[in-house]
DNA sequence: TTTATTTCGGATAAATTTATCCTATTTATA
DNA sequence: TATAAATAGGATAAATTTATCCGAAATAAA
């Protein structure tokens, strides 16, 4: 469904979040060993959320990645999908043709368009909050 | 979503049973050209429905690939999706968790379970006959 | 100002998926 | 029986995704 790369991405968000809600900045190194992931991949993904302002970090010593408090509350789990993956989960043709549409609809197209929509309402009604909530209740969990 | 492979093997099969339903059997090339994709790779991937027994084919002169009339209306979308790409797309963790049900959940469990649910039943739901109808009656389209 | 710590970013490698090529095998028919 | 027409399948290549490595740049603190 997503990507690996996406995949680490939400996992490392959510981490972030859970400890920028305690004043913490984490590093790479911690983010990779708590989301069991490659750590040096990790980073590069990292890169890419802060290149799309949803990670801030801090270089330099005592420096690491967090994000604002604000920010926890408002980024939906759709903008984070979509700064890695782009939005052809939810868009694009399910048999992947180039134009699909009421017009001129794949085979799968209506049957589709239930799922994709449902997909699309789930990612843009979560918020990284919502997600961090659990992890610190200990209700959900990033690995195993 | 679905691999390459799997879109490619969805709509040949869908080709085929147009045609099967005309009593005209169909090669790796015509279909290829119907449903714009790499000839050879079109072709393992016949190999492999041929192999999960949803479509026939027939060596020699006079030869290509068909499906059995009762086929065509009792074949389902999942068992396709299933023989190319697995059943991970609909069961497996949304966050790649090697463990994630109710009593360890990923971050985003409920939330997936939902989609998930609705993509499994559209699956199971749709059938080769219906998929072909709508190719037939020029509703739907195989490329573009 | 030096040093230690930390992210950034380019280069490269490994793994997987997608795609191509060529020969073997099968089968109808002349 | 020979030939032509087809699918089967192995070997290989190209493209993409996943993963690693290492030096550059930034920053806090000694």
């Amino acid at each position: 469904m997503f990507s690996k790369a996406c995949e680490y991405g939400i996992k490392a968000a959510i981490f972030i979040a859970v400890n920028s809600s305690e004043h913490r900045r984490v590093s790479p190194k911690e983010i990779s060993e708590e989301i069991d992931s490659p750590q040096a991949f990790t980073a590069k993904i990292l890169q890419a959320l802060v290149r799309n302002d949803i990670v801030q970090s801090v270089r330099g010593a005592h420096g690491g990645f967090e994000i604002e408090k604000d920010k926890i509350a408002t980024t939906k789990l759709s903008q984070i999908v979509f700064a890695i993956d782009g939005d052809n989960i939810y868009k694009g043709c399910g048999l992947g043709l180039h134009t699909c549409d009421e017009n001129h609809p794949c085979p799968v197209h209506d049957k589709f368009k239930v799922v994709r929509e449902e997909l699309r309402e789930m990612l843009e009604n979560t918020t990284l909050e919502q997600l961090a909530l659990d992890i610190k209740s200990g209700v959900s969990f990033l690995k195993i």
